[in-house]
RNA sequence: CGCGGAGUGGAGCAGUCUGGCAGCUCGUCGGGCUCAUAACCCGAAGGUCGUAGGUUCAAAUCCUGCCUCCGCAA
């Protein structure tokens, strides 16, 4: 079964190693053109197209989907079936209907919940306990197409975006695997999602990072976790700005004002006034123009004079 | 040449402008006090100040090259 590729960032690239690895026949991939990144604004390749380059696997780089060029090239390799996960792209009709047994898409979360962009980040922001990945037949509309198959894991307390996008990578490369075989098998299922629970999860954007301090610990806690390592929850304490990348729960009271530090012990870490008079102790944080470090390390260079 | 910050005992910082004994808060090790401690007291170890060169009686500090790390921006 010839089988084209098609996603960009390490999410993705971890599926497309998968199948290699696998030994499918993965004849052509597609991934977003080379973008100025980083320091000296690089022109840097995608996670995807490293792994596509190192197993001789011939790459495309179309840079718009409906000028008719994108079509073509898939066309060109004459593919069975055509695999998209975290492309970055809208794909129109007519390139979804190029391949006969279908484009399958993976996605993180448990369809229909958090159709979008951000499926992973939304989970921990809301809190949720359980998520999970879907593959899934691509449709005209948003993640809306029939799911394949589900695979489902617990979010931890802690756990942040990052590091559950970690695990979902692995889950989705798995459930990717699965669900190909099936396909080239001929038993895959198709379930038609339930519309009417359907979900949204927009992209997360800076002005979402300041914390607010009238929530409860927890919320606080999922929004720390969430919206890291992007764009980063972020505070102003004494005066000053930070990033905050890590927080506990404490048993304590205050009367404290909301927003303000109650303490700064440079053996626990900053501990700040949430709502309901209960507090957060912040564990990890940046301060402008730093590495992030530990906050008892921060305040050792950094006492805070309350 | 996209913009900017930083390299100082194990950690986080000050000191650099204005050159003159290596400093602070911790940690570590030893001792003391205490029913007790992430408490307190006494003592100790641990640094070629990122690197190469230059200026100087004298360089962490001034000048030049190089390396490394980080923030913004995407």
């Amino acid at each position: 079964m010839r089988i084209v590729f098609m996603g960009t960032p390490d999410f993705a690239a971890a599926s497309l190693e998968r199948l290699i690895d696998e030994g499918a026949n993965v004849v052509g991939v597609f991934t977003q053109p080379d973008k100025p990144k980083d320091r000296g604004l690089k022109l840097t390749a995608s996670p995807v197209k490293e792994i596509a380059m190192k197993a001789g696997i011939p790459v495309f780089q179309p840079e718009k989907m409906r000028d008719g060029t994108a079509v073509e090239m898939l066309k060109s390799l004459n593919p069975d079936l055509v695999a998209v996960v975290a492309y970055g792209r809208i794909l129109p009709d007519d390139i979804l209907a190029v391949p006969p047994k279908g484009t399958i898409n993976i996605h993180g979360s448990l369809l229909p919940k958090y159709r979008g962009a951000a499926p992973i980040q939304w989970a921990v922001l809301n809190g949720d306990t359980l998520t999970g990945v879907s593959s899934m037949y691509l449709a005209s509309e948003l993640d809306s197409g029939d799911v394949i198959y589900t695979a489902e894991t617990e979010i931890g307390e802690f756990e942040t975006s990052g590091q559950l996008f970690e695990r979902l990578r692995e889950l989705g490369a798995e459930l990717l695997i699965k669900t190909v075989r099936d396909i080239e098998k001929g038993c895959a299922p198709r379930e038609p999602q339930d519309a009417s629970s359907a979900s949204f999860a927009p992209p997360l954007s800076k002005e979402m990072s300041p914390i607010d301090w009238h929530k409860t610990p927890r919320e606080i806690i999922k929004h720390i976790c969430g919206m890291s390592p992007w764009p980063v929850a972020t505070a102003e304490l004494e005066g000053l700005s930070f990033k905050i990348f890590g927080a506990e729960y404490t048993s304590n009271k205050t009367a404290t004002p909301v927003g303000t530090v109650v303490s700064a012990d440079c053996k626990k870490g900053i501990e700040v006034a949430c709502g309901n008079g209960e507090t957060l102790l912040i564990t990890r944080l940046q301060a402008p123009g730093s590495k992030t470090m530990a906050a008892t390390d921060y305040l050792r260079g950094h006492p805070m004079n309350l």
